[in-house]
DNA sequence: TAAAAATTGACAACCAGTTTCCAATTAAGT
DNA sequence: ACTTAATTGGAAACTGGTTGTCAATTTTTA
């Protein structure tokens, strides 16, 4: 076999650029008719699917981002009355966040037509070869990890 | 039926944003001793990867990005005498870029140390694992390409 | 060959993320 | 309990990408 391992995670190293920008945009037409954007739809979901209301830096935990990434996006997504602060017991400046109605018809609707999309993509996978991805992106993502504070 | 692969693929959907963030963070460390940030570095990685001189459309062709993206970076590796433009006998305002002996240098250096990281990361790796993880994004790319133009 | 179409660089406006400050709040240490 | 440290929202400046527009240049086509 051709390229040594070396040349293959570099090769994937590039693959990862290049998807996340297409899946970036691919997503930002695929919301577009629900009002949203992938950042903003990646936040909805962070929020819907949080065992409990979350504030802004466990949503931002959860998506691997800064807070004041997530800040933004949830100032929006609160404009669009789609999330809602909600008083938090533990902390008075740090609202917990939870899917208005509205917010939670969009997600629900988005989940359905991103499950049937998804559901049609799988049969051209193999499932050990998507094990064996899963594998390897946690792999290279335990190797790059942020450095320990300094 | 395999209810399983959908999961998967959704949840590589995130690992790849997630570990995006990650490389363009640790890529940012690793060239800043370079002067250097992961997108210059990537610009300057297509320049000195292409078989012919490119013009800028080439570069974002190959990076996968716009050309308005590609051609901010230009400027700054050109103001910083990493890149030079020369003269393109085909197209009197599309120049083509090489590398000037500063940039050859330069990308050289991060080349082998890049090379030697990827070495120390390889033996985790099982080349089956990564030969299957480039077939699954492949696919994925190919699945979310841009439209065909309307 | 002349006219229409596509390519290209340049610039501006915007989106989504980052870092860097700051002030308010909460948590920890003594 | 008091002081200090860590967390948090907020705003600003910056980076790196996008789209849109425009004028200059190919390229195509009629």
């Amino acid at each position: 076999m051709n390229p040594n391992k070396t040349d293959k995670l570099s090769s994937i190293a590039l693959s990862i650029f290049r998807l996340n920008g297409q899946l970036i945009e691919w997503g930002n037409h695929f919301t577009q008719p629900h009002g949203l954007t992938s950042a903003r739809w990646q936040v909805l979901g962070a929020i819907a699917m949080a065992p409990q209301p979350p504030n802004i830096p466990q949503i931002a935990e959860t998506m691997g981002v800064t807070r004041q990434g997530v800040l933004k996006q949830i100032k929006l997504l609160v404009g669009e009355e789609l999330v809602q602060p909600q008083s938090n017991p533990a902390h008075k400046r740090s609202p917990l966040y939870v899917l208005t109605p509205k917010g939670q018809a969009t997600f629900q609707a988005l989940s359905e037509r991103w499950r049937k999309h998804v559901r049609e993509l799988a049969p051209g996978f193999s499932a050990t070869d998507l094990d064996a991805a899963i594998r390897v992106l946690s792999a290279m993502s335990q190797a790059h990890s942020p450095m320990p504070d300094e």
